[in-house]
RNA sequence: GCGGGUGUAGCUCAGUCGGUUAGAGCGCCGGCCUGUCACGCCGGAGGUCGCGGGUUCGAGCCCCGUCACUCGCGCCA
């Protein structure tokens, strides 16, 4: 017999009575009913119930075994009697009487118990990680992203793409998020930098006529860290040459939605093929955000003419002065009491926002301030337009077009889920299109890029010779499902004197051009294919499809969000010899100067 | 960098208006128990109320500062 184990502990059926077996695991849970002891023996597959009493010498071992305890159990495969069959368990028919039991480590107190479903501080989940790990819903998590890996490589390869590496230790770039920076031992003063992602080995590889890439490509970025955003992350990261946007959609799409079907649980899935395209323009004014969650059955209006001329004299003065007035409707409001009203406001202003007006409607009567003032008939032109009945309520957001999108977008999201009305049990997938390619940087008063700087201008040379920088869309778009943008991917700029020009209206140079990028600008000046991807991120897929709000719930080893890893004790100092074999000196942190003032 | 929340036993939490010796459940230790499956019963140990300062006759509770964790803003092409 296997030293360890003849089945695991979930393998175990009634058709096995009689069989002597070899178990294996951790014990689970211990009912000791001093001549007779329960143990649920758990590991990777499952629990088995093992039995000793006074007759077994496995009685005492067990008896002394704390929680969490390693053993191998050798017996004998018994029915249960029909009212001890546990029918919540697929090895309940059956237990394992116990000859012997073998300790294979013990366990010390543990400083969280892993049987049970309760929640626990992160700090300490973190910490002892191989304990969290072990508990239910962590060990489900991560093994359905293995499964998820999984089944995006196949279907990638599916599509006739092959898998490739590129490097971890590489080049800081200027552009983008901070990164990761590993000193060189060999090149004094020098540094490499963590990829933020593959971005130009995967242009790279299209330029050496791989024709369809993907990797499940670790990212790094130094930024600080968000329920959804951590420093390191994978993507499914890919790139494909002679391909126009329509050909990209049509290569993800099926990925997307193929792998989402396969691990939604029964949830709807937007089907591959039909996946809306909403030009970002429109995003923003019906949804406020570029990853609006469909889900969410409230579009917002612009309703800025209707308060050109009207009693209501903020709303007038704010579209006088070039602003805007946007509408959420808050449907079937009639019964909500006016706190619920004043409580959106309230919410609003502690947001950083000057308000947020509503009109409430009861029965066909209009009530609140704005609608006093603004009068009962233009009211109901507006409710007209917006084809609102007589119990609906709505909210406006006022002032200039950014701000007045940004707060209408998180009212309709408050509202949306106020009132209940997100729509549960799907996943419902768009494309954001049609991205700006330029935006006006207020603080450093100048246009610069709005996304990536390798996008092509939809237009091409043309476009960023005879029109507004401003006018100018990209062939860049994202992905969002259910409100979480999944990714954000381009057509790529191939061609250098369309790139030195799209620098140029950025204000810079040919030679600042030459100087950071100049890998890929030799290379498109030697035969590059046009091409384009993208790369949806995994934890976030993961995260939608274990339906859970943090990312660190589907990353095995995650750091808190201070960038720690409480496990290991990362980041670290380290001994001088090392630094100087890095010509490494770290520097004081000002602060601590102060000590003693 | 900024704002919100949290911090009481190993863990989850309660702790009234500022008032005697800070409690419960789980876990742990000891004892009992031959059909449990969140086993049950009896007993016990376990506390710098995050830390520092202040107000007060008196602070877990009020005030100031600080630290840790977390959520968000900034940031993240």
């Amino acid at each position: 017999m296997h030293a360890y184990r003849s089945h695991n502990c979930a393998a175990l059926r009634e058709s096995d009575v009689g069989t002597s077996v070899r178990l294996s695991g951790w014990v689970h849970r211990k009912r000791d009913h001093g001549g007779i002891l329960f143990v649920d023996l758990r590991d990777h597959y499952g629990l088995t119930q093992i039995v000793a009493d006074t007759d077994s010498p496995a009685l005492a071992v067990l008896e002394g075994l704390r929680l969490e305890s390693v053993v191998t159990i050798d017996g004998e495969v018994k029915a249960r009697t029909p009212e001890t069959v546990n029918p919540n368990l697929p090895t309940g028919a059956v237990e394992i009487y116990a000859r012997s039991a073998t300790v294979q480590s013990r366990a010390d107190e543990l400083p969280m118990p892993v049987a049970g479903e309760q929640d626990y501080p992160e700090d300490i989940r973190l910490k002892y990680r191989f304990l969290d790990l072990r508990r239910e819903t962590m060990h489900r998590n991560v093994i359905l992203r293995s499964q998820v890996i999984t089944s995006l490589r196949r279907r990638m390869h599916e599509q006739g793409f092959m898998e490739f590496q590129t490097p971890i230790l590489s080049a800081s770039s200027p552009e983008g998020a901070r990164d990761f920076l590993v000193p060189s031992r060999l090149h004094p003063g020098t540094f490499y930098a963590l990829p933020q992602a593959p971005q130009m080995f995967k242009q790279l590889l299209m330029v050496a006529g791989f024709d369809r890439y993907f990797q499940i490509a670790p990212c790094f970025r130094d930024e600080d860290l968000r329920a959804d955003r951590s420093a390191e992350f994978y993507q499914l990261d890919f790139e494909m040459s002679f391909v126009t946007q329509e050909d990209v959609f049509n290569a993800l799409e099926p990925v997307l939605a193929g792998c989402f079907e396969e691990f939604a649980g029964g949830k709807t899935v937007t089907p591959a093929g039909t996946f809306p395209r909403i030009p970002y323009a429109e995003a923003m004014l019906k949804y406020g955000t570029d990853k609006p969650d469909l889900r969410n059955p409230l579009v917002i209006t612009d309703v800025s003419q209707h308060f050109e001329t009207s009693g209501f004299g903020l709303f007038e003065k704010i579209v006088g002065a070039g602003g805007v007035v946007r509408a959420i409707p808050a449907p079937g409001t009639a019964e909500k009491s006016r706190k619920f009203f004043d409580d959106m406001n309230d919410w609003a202003r502690k947001e950083g926002f000057p308000g947020l007006g509503y009109v409430t409607r009861k029965a066909g009567e209009f009530g609140g301030p704005i609608a006093r003032n603004h009068g009962p008939e233009n009211m109901e032109a507006i409710y007209a337009e917006l084809g609102l009945g007589s119990d609906d309520g709505l909210f406006f957001a006022a002032g200039k077009a950014s701000e007045a999108a940004k707060l209408a977008g998180l009212a309709r999201a408050r509202v949306g889920e106020e009132l209940g009305l997100i729509e549960q049990g799907c996943f419902k997938f768009c494309w954001i299109v049609d991205f700006p390619m330029y935006e006006y940087d207020e603080d450093a008063k100048k246009i610069d890029f709005s996304h990536n700087p390798f996008s092509m201008p939809q237009g091409e040379l043309d476009a960023l010779e005879n029109k507004d920088p401003l006018e100018i869309l990209a062939w860049q778009y994202d992905i969002v499902c259910n409100g979480y943008e999944l990714s954000s991917g381009a057509i790529r700029n191939h061609r250098p004197e369309i790139m030195y020009k799209a620098f140029e209206i950025a204000g810079y140079s040919q030679q600042d051009v030459d100087a950071n990028f100049s890998g890929m600008i030799e290379a498109f000046k030697l035969g590059a294919p046009p091409h384009g991807g993208s790369a949806p991120g995994i934890d976030r897929i993961v995260m939608l499809l274990a339906d859970e709000p943090n990312i660190r719930e589907v990353i095995a080893f995650p750091m808190n969000q201070r960038a720690q890893d409480l496990m290991m004790g990362a980041p670290s100092q380290v001994g001088i010899k090392q630094l100087r074999e890095l010509h490494i000196r770290t520097v004081e942190p000002p602060k601590a100067e102060k000590v003693g003032d």
